[in-house]
DNA sequence: GGGGTTATGTTGACGGTGTCAAGATAGCAT
DNA sequence: ATGCTATCTTGACACCGTCAACATAACCCC
């Protein structure tokens, strides 16, 4: 039997969330319909349904993934990380995850999944253990540098503020152009460091 | 001839505004239709193509008046501003802006308007107005406190990235709660403001 | 191997969407 | 009064997500 004539699709699922990649990069979430998925996937328009509950789930395995690479991301450059320049290298380095990708991070932190729709467990529990990967991270960094009473929790939800901020004006494209982004940021992080002791 | 049953609705133009900031408000942007719109102004489906090109023109009216009032903010609260205390309150004040109305900040600076769809002159305008009043404010407030060599259009824009970004973590509903925000915007005040001399 | 259960895929249908085309109505200026 | 133009109408089209009902194939147990 021919690969495309046969029944059943064999590995649909892997397939949907590789041509949602795709389709997400083309042409942004707006784009991304399940019919259109299932015609590239060479399959009838309610067969995706029976890999994931409806488009949400989908979404939001779709963004599963990509935050799975973000944390890796937090991680090596973090962990190794130890002075104001590893800072700023991983900074430079989240925001290029973000404008190389821009579809994917706005899925990600976008209201889509994380108001309009549920986010699923497994969506949550990857982008909440991205955070506390770098607040510790960046909590081991600033050992002892940080002034009495702050609390490191709060830095950490500031400066992610500050990083997130700046990628969403630039990817939404207002106010930063891309070329400004990583002065901008060299700028956030030197002020923040010239505050540490 | 009664209100209901004339053939010309009169006002429809601002009806329409008013409408759909109320449905925006009630049910998000995902929820924004014309045709839930044209119905609730008494009037069939295609009435609102005299009044609105399409569908993304009709958005960036009601994004360029909301631009007017964060305009307005932002030179009530940072043209009288002289200290770090008038800087918290213009930061609570922004973000209350946001909170408040949480659908119309994404729909003001989210990426349905700035890139899905062509933002309209009107709305560019007010936009970067908006931006210019307050890096204007910004400078005038840190007047000599910045470390030479430092570029204020830089510190305005890591600064709004800052706050934007809080906003948009505290509205989406991510890493930080609506009850955490002001006490992360004080730190993150308080951090930069002791960087500057 | 045969038969039943389950996973997977199909077509048909429904209500929703934005928007275009063509025609109806009313206001207004000449 | 007549004609021009703004405004509003119905009809139609191509999309969309999703449900229900049915078809096919794989898999497991006897």
């Amino acid at each position: 039997m021919t690969q495309s004539a046969r029944y059943h699709h064999g590995d649909l699922h892997d397939t949907l969330l590789q041509e949602a990649n795709t389709l997400l990069n083309e042409q942004g979430v707006e784009g991304l319909s399940l019919r259109k998925l299932a015609e590239r996937a060479g399959v009838s328009r309610t067969a995706p349904y029976h890999h994931f509950r409806d488009k949400n789930a989908l979404l939001c395995a779709l963004a599963t993934r990509a935050f799975a690479q973000l944390d890796a991301l937090i991680q090596r450059q973090l962990d190794t990380a130890a002075s104001e320049p590893d800072i700023q290298a991983f900074v430079i380095e989240y925001l290029r995850f973000a404008t190389e990708n821009p579809e994917q991070y706005e899925l990600m932190f976008g209201r889509t999944l994380w108001k309009s729709g549920e986010p699923t467990a497994e969506l949550k529990a990857i982008a909440y253990r991205s955070f506390r990967h770098y607040a510790e991270g960046l909590s081991a960094l600033l050992q002892g540098r940080l002034p009495v009473g702050t609390d490191p929790l709060r830095v950490a939800q500031a400066s992610w503020a500050t990083i997130h901020g700046l990628c969403r004006l630039t990817i939404d494209g207002i106010y930063v152009n891309q070329e400004d982004m990583e002065a901008v940021s060299q700028q956030a992080v030197a002020l923040i460091m010239a505050a540490l002791k």
